[in-house]
RNA sequence: GCCGAAGUGGCGGAAUGGCAGACGCGGCGGUCUCAAAAACCGUUGGGGGGCAACCCCCGUGCGGGUUCGACCCCCGCCUUCGGCACCA
């Protein structure tokens, strides 16, 4: 789109920012090993992921099935999510359908428990949650209901005399009183009766409007229409009508569920508003056998259950199932919210996915040693009404690799996050020309050790990874069963309106201004000092000049040095001395947290100390060393290149980049006297300088001395002595 | 709507149960200068009192709670941001 817009060829676009980009991380000091460098749009890296689809294939898990894609019919071109705007077309404004094509899916699904068990995983709580709750695990019962008279489904060959069900609620099976199927399970044409067609198929075309956000809001009042059609409950033998409604979603579970209105509050309401029956099976403790006012979701006891009557609710859960499944009614069944990852793109710019198909012999993968399948350049990559690809005959057209006879490349290529799922497992072996990567590179470097990215990667990208990972496990390439063992999800700077910056959205702000301006040092230690590297925030520049001055006084102190005397146990270098150490062992601490906004701002603490003890004229020699170089080593990841030159200017050798991180002097750090508040009653009102180890009694009897500590007492009861030692004293009055 | 996170001076932020506002920007006052910029020094949450040293009150999105003590923990809300499967 960017591409489009901008009037280039997406190739040609992406060759410069790719140059562009090299040049700025250069320039910003960032250091990579370049020989290992990878450029997913290269034929020699796109070779490896079409053998990784292949790989997926022969593993049996890719796939093709039908699904849906938003499809501009003016256009004529399949749009993603983001081109959508209000259900209409963001270029032309009209009305978005949903459009069914044969794709390609990788099934994700078939790793759903593996990847829920990421407890082990060093990585921020939050995000781990969030992939636990997009997987989405749920235990339940997948129920057959008969259907009256047998129907056939769309794409189905024979017809079928049930409509399967899951469900969380075994318990409450004897009382369904209606079904709901998703607008567009398969079944719904065959169900609908003629008095209904008309009603249904304007619901199920509304229905194709909606976003699924819209869909699942649980604001939103249900709306359902009848089909006319009826299943029966086994278990009960009652007659039970099929609805359709847009909250059911064809790809969850089986796309259809049994409604309980009893004990569902989203059924309750459905089951309200449309007249339908209210079937009482879970007993609260307390019932009296009315009818309830609201839905009763909570355990209890089963009634108007047959042989299960009088079993708790919880217990039932199991049961019901067992005896389902002793019946072929149905089984205990488990569901994911996950979906398989459809890897189909109608578009120019992707790896073509390497297959290739046959009248005779059906899909076959393009033979390993014909790959890469070369994305052709001279294409016409502008919205047509299909994958631009089908329009290049020279593409298109190829013998089948298995008898020889014409036929047809696939003209889809894959989603770019198949490119993103595995790059870094090339890393270790970026230049492997007959595989991926070899056993013993990923033994050498594998797992990631530390892993970093945005947050807004959680469900997406991070789980796509750790797909990718265990396929390559499984298939002998990978050691280990996840692929970041630590992982840190850095906040993102925002472009200067607040939002994301995103090339789509043209508010990128390149770094090279400032670099130009103020050196690579001042914008990456800028960079770090802006906040919580978490965090992230808009871009704004206003601060650096602070930066740029604290540099600026760190250089004076090294030209311009005070007169060095030799008096080491003077008050001040002792306190020089302490405060370098203190500083020492809270930047390691930061360091080690990812917190490098507090490492700059106590390196500024520093320097400004060490520039007061300059102004003052003199200082002891030894300490005076010690607290520079402490500070050079310091600023050495933060400020790479002034750290070398004052490195080199305070009489070491090359480089202070292979300088060891310097350790803190436990004895340097503790403090011999501390200036500890005293609370009368949680409010201070006094301060009070103490020796660190200062005994309870010591600290109360000298400030209960104090003058005003005393007033505050006066007449009055201590009845509680709150002594923190270092901290604070609380006197508490009764 | 659902899942996850965040709300602290004019601004970026610090403090994760113990002195709220470290560090920095900006502002104000000053030094230097013919002047301006740069640089440097001082000062800077709000309100009130005192000639003054200082003192008092209020204050971390809103409402409640726990605690000797809450920006921090708990409950309920509000707002903003990220994700919601074709932006990547």
């Amino acid at each position: 789109n960017a591409a489009i817009r901008g009037g280039l060829h997406p190739k040609d676009w992406t060759d410069a920012n790719i140059v562009r980009m090299r040049g700025q991380l250069k320039s910003m000091g960032a250091m990579f090993d370049w020989t290992r460098e990878v450029d997913t749009s290269s034929p020699e890296y796109f070779r490896w992921t079409q053998w990784w689809f292949q790989q997926l294939f022969k593993m049996g898990l890719a796939y093709r099935a039908a699904a849906a894609a938003n499809w501009c019919p003016s256009c004529q071109t399949v749009l993603a999510n983001e081109q959508v705007v209000n259900g209409t077309c963001e270029r032309c404004d009209s009305l978005v359908v949903q459009r069914y094509m044969e794709q390609w899916f990788l099934k994700t699904t078939a790793y759903a428990e593996e990847l829920l068990h990421n407890e082990d995983l060093d990585w921020p709580e939050h995000v781990k949650t969030m992939q636990r709750n997009w997987i989405g695990r749920s235990e339940g019962a997948e129920v057959s209901f008969a259907l009256e008279s047998p129907a056939t489904a769309e794409g189905a060959s024979e017809p079928t005399d049930e409509v399967r069900v899951f469900t969380t609620r075994p318990d409450t099976l004897h009382g369904v009183t209606f079904m709901v199927l998703a607008p567009e399970h398969p079944l719904v044409r065959a169900l609908t009766s003629g008095a209904q067609r008309a009603a249904v198929e304007a619901y199920v075309d509304a229905a194709s409007h909606a976003t699924e956000i819209e869909r699942q809001s649980t604001e939103r009042e249900k709306t359902g229409v009848f089909t006319g059609s009826y299943c029966v409950n086994r278990l009960t033998g009652r007659r039970v009508p099929i609805w359709i409604a847009d909250y059911v979603l064809a790809t969850y579970g089986t796309g259809a569920v049994m409604a309980v209105p009893a004990h569902d509050a989203r059924d309750f309401e459905f089951a309200g508003k449309y007249g339908l029956d209210i079937e009482v099976v879970i007993a609260p403790a307390d019932w009296d056998g009315q009818p309830l006012a609201a839905a009763y979701t909570e355990p209890g006891t089963l009634v108007h259950s047959g042989r299960f009557d009088g079993m708790p609710s919880t217990e039932a859960k199991a049961a019901i199932p067992r005896y389902l499944e002793d019946q072929g009614w149905g089984k205990a069944s488990i569901v994911y919210r996950l979906r398989d990852w459809l890897v189909s793109r109608q578009r120019y710019w992707g790896a073509p996915i390497p297959m290739i198909y046959c009248e005779t012999d059906g899909i076959v993968p393009v033979p390993e040693d014909q790959l890469p399948v070369m994305l052709p350049y001279d294409v016409e990559f502008k919205p047509t009404g299909e994958s631009p690809l089908a329009r290049s005959e020279d593409f298109v057209n190829v013998a089948c690799p298995t008898c020889g006879k014409p036929a047809h490349r696939e003209t889809d290529t894959m989603d770019t996050f198949m490119c993103s799922s595995w790059y870094f497992m090339r890393y270790p072996d970026a230049r492997n020309a007959s595989m991926p990567l070899s056993r013993e590179a990923a033994e050498a470097w594998l797992p990631v050790s530390q892993y970093t990215g945005g947050a807004e990667h959680a469900t997406m990208h991070l789980l796509y990874a750790r797909f990718f990972y265990k396929v390559a496990r499984d298939a002998g390439l990978v050691p280990g069963d996840e692929p970041f063992t630590r992982y840190f999800a850095q906040g993102q700077i925002l472009g200067p309106d607040g939002r994301r910056m995103s090339k789509s959205r043209g508010n990128v702000v390149a770094p090279d201004g400032q670099v130009e301006r103020w050196g690579t040092d001042t914008f990456r230690a800028y960079l770090m000092f802006l906040g919580p590297w978490e965090q992230g925030g808009p871009y704004d520049v206003d601060g650096i000049v602070g930066v740029w001055r604290w540099l600026s006084r760190v250089w004076s102190l090294v030209t311009e040095p005070p007169t060095l005397v030799d008096a080491p146990d003077s008050t001040e270098a002792r306190e020089l001395r302490g405060l370098a150490h203190r500083t020492l062992a809270k930047a390691t601490e930061d360091l080690e947290r990812y917190r490098m906004n507090t490492v700059i701002s106590g390196l500024m603490e520093l320097t400004n100390a060490l520039q007061r003890t300059r102004d003052a004229g003199a200082a002891d020699r030894a300490a005076w060393n010690e607290a520079i170089e402490l500070l050079t080593l310091m600023m050495a990841p933060e400020c790479p290149h002034l750290a070398e030159e004052v490195w080199e200017r305070t009489g070491h050798g090359y480089s202070v980049h292979q300088q060891a991180w310097p350790t803190p002097d436990p004895a340097l750090l503790r403090r011999e006297t501390v200036e500890i508040p005293v609370q009368v009653d949680g409010k201070v009102r006094e301060r009070l300088v103490v020796g660190a180890e200062a005994s309870e009694a010591e600290v109360r009897a000298q400030a209960e001395a104090m003058p005003r500590v005393a007033e505050l007492l006066a007449g009055r009861e201590v009845a509680r002595v709150v002594y923190v030692p270092g901290r604070l004293l609380n006197l508490v009055l009764r």
